[in-house]
DNA sequence: ATATTTATGGAACGTCGTTCCATTCAAGTG
DNA sequence: CACTTGAATGGAACGACGTTCCATAAATAT
């Protein structure tokens, strides 16, 4: 008599999981991705996402998969100058990772990420097509991947824990505001850069890091 | 008649729950620090723990904050030259995480810790040795941190997540296989660097990067 | 028609961070 | 000195989580 296990109109997928996956993460968070939350979004239990997906890292690779390809289908970066192009993808992956922290998470807990592969060999490309000669390509290609998703993994980390509803600046300017205030005797560099710390786009800043990772590319060419 | 509350002969205090927390996380990774297992080795409840300690984030900070104190202690960086300076820093930050990989991962979700101040104080001093100009300064800085904590964090990440007992080149020669076996049309670049994947060091990559980006700021002197 | 695999969803298990609370001891107060 | 107050302790209990188990039903194979 019980109708408890019949077959669903709109069957799961594992397709359907993580896109649901990818809503509660992006509007609540890495904390709001719980099998309950999501059997209950899903109208199911939880023993019918387990069917589909092995355990919960595997649905946070998918889900991390799933937007970097994203992503990186809508650079264009086929412009004639490998530098910019290499900077429209730097940018992709900073942007992506801003908008969805949770990513960047993800990254830093498991890397090597199949998606990755396609960032990687864009990035290698380019290096490859301005000229970096064999022995200095693998060097170049090395610290330009890990400074970018280093970077925005720790951009992710700022946004994660920046209080809701609070602003980015303000939070820079309080922790400016500690560094203007430390011994001077002892720390006479953060006391002068706490300004332009203050006034900083992260953003920006990123991209002078590429910049001057470039121009150190620039001096083996 | 209750003998339960008695004091103890050792009091506890929150240096030496910070010292037991750490003794757990080396041994048994970041899994390993629960405040069960934390009061079974002092040898009391997790109640009075949370007496010393907020939260386990409070805890984790406590640890993190004294093992990079303890590190940038160690580290003797007075030479002349502040490019040598500079890579004797970053390696010690490198090793730091690489021997307590629980740290890197507390990078990602605390950055801005205090310890860190050091760190980061240590490195501007040298660049402003260096004589790198006003308007470079805060870039120039900016990047070489980001790299260097961006850059031990994924170290860090690999190392947790590889298997205990199995070598590091194995991981890396399994890696590079696949990027030897993907599409020759599409991956000509990672098939290219797949033995060079395969063969590299880290810590070697880690340095070649602070190399190259100090060859970036050289640009600019 | 029957057996087997695919799929479902709720209940139950074990562990975690955290809170609560009864209790004890040390330090202040008259 | 008695007595009150608050620091400190440690075990029990709470709620949430990831995961496993299981009874069941529909789809498919035999």
């Amino acid at each position: 008599m019980t109708k408890r296990t019949e077959r669903r109109a709109d069957a799961l997928s594992k397709e359907k999981i993580v896109a649901a996956a990818i809503l509660l993460l992006d509007a609540e968070g890495e904390g709001g991705l719980t099998f309950r939350a999501l059997a209950s979004r899903l109208a199911t239990g939880s023993g019918a996402i387990y069917w589909h997906v092995a355990d919960k890292g595997e649905l946070l690779a998918a889900a991390t998969d799933h937007v970097v390809t994203r992503a990186m289908s809508a650079i264009e970066a086929g412009g004639a100058d490998p530098r910019d192009a290499i900077r429209t993808i730097a940018l992709g992956m900073f942007d992506t990772i801003d908008a969805h922290p949770w990513v960047g998470a993800q990254f830093s807990r498991a890397p090597w990420q199949p998606a990755m592969l396609r960032v990687f060999e864009a990035i290698g490309a380019r290096l490859w097509q301005l000229g970096v000669p064999e022995g200095a390509r693998f060097n170049a290609w090395s610290t330009l991947v890990t400074y970018i998703f280093g970077a925005a993994g720790q951009n992710a980390a700022n946004a994660r824990l920046q209080a809701p509803g609070t602003d980015r600046s303000a939070a820079l300017a309080d922790i400016a505001g500690g560094w203007s205030r430390l011994d001077a005797a002892e720390y006479p560099f953060l006391r002068q850069v706490a300004p332009q710390l203050a006034a900083h786009d992260d953003r920006d800043q990123f991209l002078a890091g590429v910049d001057l990772i470039l121009a150190g590319i620039g001096t083996v060419l």
